[in-house]
DNA sequence: ATTATCTATAGATCTATAGATAATGC
DNA sequence: ATTATCTATAGATCTATAGATAATGC
C-alpha cells in the first residue's frame, strides 16, 4: 500500500507533531515508538521509514517544539512574555509549552542531538527575551546576561511549580512570587541598573 | 539465610542510599529494580521485602536527598549558598546534588507520593534561603517570595546548563549571568527595595 | 516459627528488524 | 522496479510475585 510522496511527508510531519506534544506531556522515555505512530494513525513498522531511531525524532522533536515557542513569543516585549509564561495556562499545557520547562531535565540525560537541539533553543529564546528588554537607548550589553537569568528564573519556576501535587497551594505561590521577580529583574536590569523605558 | 534486624535495617539504608544517587544520575526511569538492588548488594527479588513498590522508594529516596541537601547549605547566608549550587562542581554532580535541580522534571510525572516529597523539599529550601536573606532589621515578609525567585533561578540555571551539550560555552554562560543575577536579587530584594545589611 | 534473602519466572513492556503487500513513479 | 506501509517477531528490558532456603528470635 504504496502512497504518493505527499502523503508521506504529511505522514512525518503527523509523526513529529504527535512526538513533540506527547514528549512534553510523558518525557522521552513515557511514549514508546508505537504509542507515537498509534497517535500519527499509523502501525509501529512504518516508523523507521523516516527516523533512523527514536533518538533522531527526540532531536527533530524538541525543534520543532522550540520553533513553535519562539514564534509564539516572537515581538512581544519581555514583561508580556513572562507573564505568559508564568501563567496557570503555561504550566497546565505541558503538552503545547515550552520544551525547557518540559523536557531539560530529561535531555540532560540524552545523547547530543537533542542536547544540541536543547542549545539552540535556549539560544533562540534568550535572545528574543533580549530583544525585548527595556534597555538604553545604546544596546545593552547586559541584556543577554540579564535574559540568561530571568529566563532560568521563569523555566525554574515552571518546573518547581509543575513538581508539586496538583492541586497545592505552593504550585501558584512560586508562580506569583516568580512573576514579580521576573518583573523586577526585567525593570531594573540582572546588574541592579536602574530602570530605564526603551528607545 | 536470614539476617539480623540490625543487618535488614542496615539493607534498607543502602537501599535508599544508592536509589537517591542513582535516581538523580539516571532519573527514576533510568533506574530498574535490579539495578537498584545490585549497587546496594543484594538480588532484586529481596526489594519488595523493604518497600512496598519502586514508587514507594521513589518517594523516600526523594525525602532523603532533600535532608542531605538542607543539611549543606543550613546556616549558610544566601550569597554563598547561591555560590555553591551554582557552582560547575554541583552541575557536574549530579548524584549529589539536589533533587530539584535533577529530578523535578521527572516528578512533576510521578504519582503524589514523589510530588509531596518535592513540595516539603521545596518548602524546607525556600525557607533556609528566606533566613540567609540580608534583611531590613524587622523581618520583611517579602523575603520568603524573594527566597522563591532566588530558588527558581538557580534550579532553573543547573537545569539549563546540564540540558546543553557537555562541554559547551553555553552551560557555563548559563551559570555565570545566573550567579551574577542571583546576587544581585539576593542583594536588592526581589520588589525591587534597597539593599540592606542583615542585622 | 518467622522472615530476609535468593532463584526463577510471569506478564508487560520496549526498540529495532525482516519479510509481505500493494500502489506510485519511472 | 521502487518503496511506504503493514504484520510479526527477535531480543532486551521492566515490575512484581511465588516458592525455596536458612538463620534469627521466640
Amino acid at each position: 500500500m504504496r502512497i504518493t510522496k505527499q502523503q508521506k511527508q504529511a505522514n512525518r510531519e503527523r509523526i513529529v507533531a504527535a512526538a513533540s506534544r506527547l514528549f512534553r506531556e510523558r518525557g522521552f522515555d513515557g511514549v514508546g515508538v508505537a504509542d507515537l505512530m498509534a497517535s500519527a494513525g499509523l502501525t509501529h513498522g512504518g516508523f523507521y521509514n523516516h527516523f533512523r531511531s527514536k533518538d533522531a525524532l527526540i532531536a527533530e522533536a524538541c525543534a520543532q517544539g522550540f520553533g513553535e515557542v519562539a514564534a509564539r513569543y516572537a515581538g512581544r516585549d519581555a514583561i508580556t512574555a513572562i507573564e505568559g509564561y508564568l501563567s496557570r495556562a503555561h504550566r497546565d499545557a505541558r503538552g503545547q509549552g515550552c520544551p525547557l520547562a518540559a523536557l531539560s531535565g530529561d535531555a540532560a540525560r540524552e545523547p547530543d542531538g537533542a542536547r544540541t537541539a536543547f542549545a539552540s533553543g535556549i539560544e533562540d529564546l534568550v535572545r528574543l527575551l533580549a530583544v525585548g528588554m527595556p534597555s538604553a537607548p545604546d544596546d545593552d550589553p547586559g541584556d543577554r546576561a540579564a535574559a540568561f537569568a530571568v529566563l532560568a528564573q521563569a523555566v525554574g519556576a515552571v518546573i518547581l511549580s509543575r513538581a508539586c501535587p496538583d492541586t497545592s497551594r505552593l504550585a501558584d505561590e512560586i508562580l506569583d512570587a516568580c512573576r514579580t521577580g521576573c518583573r523586577a529583574m526585567i525593570e531594573a536590569g540582572a546588574a541592579g541598573r536602574p530602570a530605564v523605558k526603551r528607545r
